[in-house]
DNA sequence: AACTATTTATAAGA
DNA sequence: TTCTTATAAATAGTT
């Protein structure tokens, strides 16, 4: 289409190329348009020229052009997929650190800290559930130093009850005197 | 370019568009494979039509393409950044978690849950900790309940003392008795 | 899908 | 680069 046909093949000749490219370029991006607007279709256009310079069409977004391009070709690019999980996995960061914020505060507060913003009504609350903690912990630690003598009793004493004559003589005092 | 010029607007005549889909969209493949072989550019096309069929060219790889005008618009940073983002968020939740974790089980610990694993001196230490908690909480109680009756004070008696003829007879026995 | 009158694109030249 | 223009190519409307 011009003075005369040419075959296509890369032409040869820089400047003609050049000229070539800049036309053809041109009518290519220009016939994507119409394609997209008489048809009501989605078009991307990338052209790299051979000098490396980038020209470009699309009628929506070219990003939108090339993730529907990988949709449709179900080349599920790992690239698409990770980039969109950033976001869920930012969310579930921010989630975790609102979660931890107020558990700390939580926690300021039991430890008596940070009890300016209180009511009396709150600090009872507060003053409830640590007194019944510290019931519970009292007698937690009671039970567990009631279990130490226990086994105490069991890993010391019942050996020397049972077999006195194992033990040197000074324990002979307290078996005989305990056994009888 | 045909028996009649056509303005470059959506065709409505749905057949007639698809007719002019048909025929543009090889017209405009055609012209992409011309300019790469005529041009030595990199080309690629996407074509979606209004169906949602996918057609494409490129003389290249459209996922050559697509990298290579990531690389030059340089949006290909974000995308690849955020790849390699999706491991650290992934970190950043996993570390929130285990935080999350030990600090509600230092608060269980606190609310007296779950003290089997501890031995005597932690739950010492824990009960150290919450007494001094305790006398904190109480002390800040007292506070407010202190500041609230001087409050009280300052609002209802002051103004009887200052003023004891607006107030009515009711008051006249306080007012004379406090002020002699 | 083929035809063809026209429009459009563009090769070569200025 | 841009414009001009002859000609090739594309295609709108028709069959």
């Amino acid at each position: 289409m011009g003075r005369g046909k040419i075959a296509i093949k890369r032409i040869d000749n820089s400047t003609s190329r050049q000229v070539t490219f800049s036309k053809r370029r041109n009518g290519l991006l220009k016939k994507a348009k119409e394609l997209a607007i008489l048809c009501d279709a989605e078009v991307g256009v990338i052209i790299f020229s051979s000098t490396n310079k980038l020209y470009e069409f699309s009628n929506t977004s070219m990003k939108s052009v090339i993730q529907r391009y990988y949709r449709s070709k179900e080349e599920n690019n790992q690239l698409v997929i990770s980039a969109s999980n950033v976001k869920l996995w930012q969310m579930e960061a921010a989630k975790l650190k609102q979660q931890l914020k107020s558990l700390h505060e939580a926690h300021r507060q039991l430890m008596g800290e940070e009890l300016c913003g209180m009511g009396v009504d709150d600090l009872q609350k507060l003053e409830n559930k640590l007194t019944i903690s510290l019931q519970d912990i009292r007698m937690k630690k009671e039970e567990i130093l009631n279990n130490e003598i226990q086994e105490l009793i069991i890993k010391v004493f019942v050996p020397i009850f049972l077999f006195p004559c194992t033990f040197d003589s000074s324990f002979t005092f307290y078996s005989y005197s305990l056994t009888n």
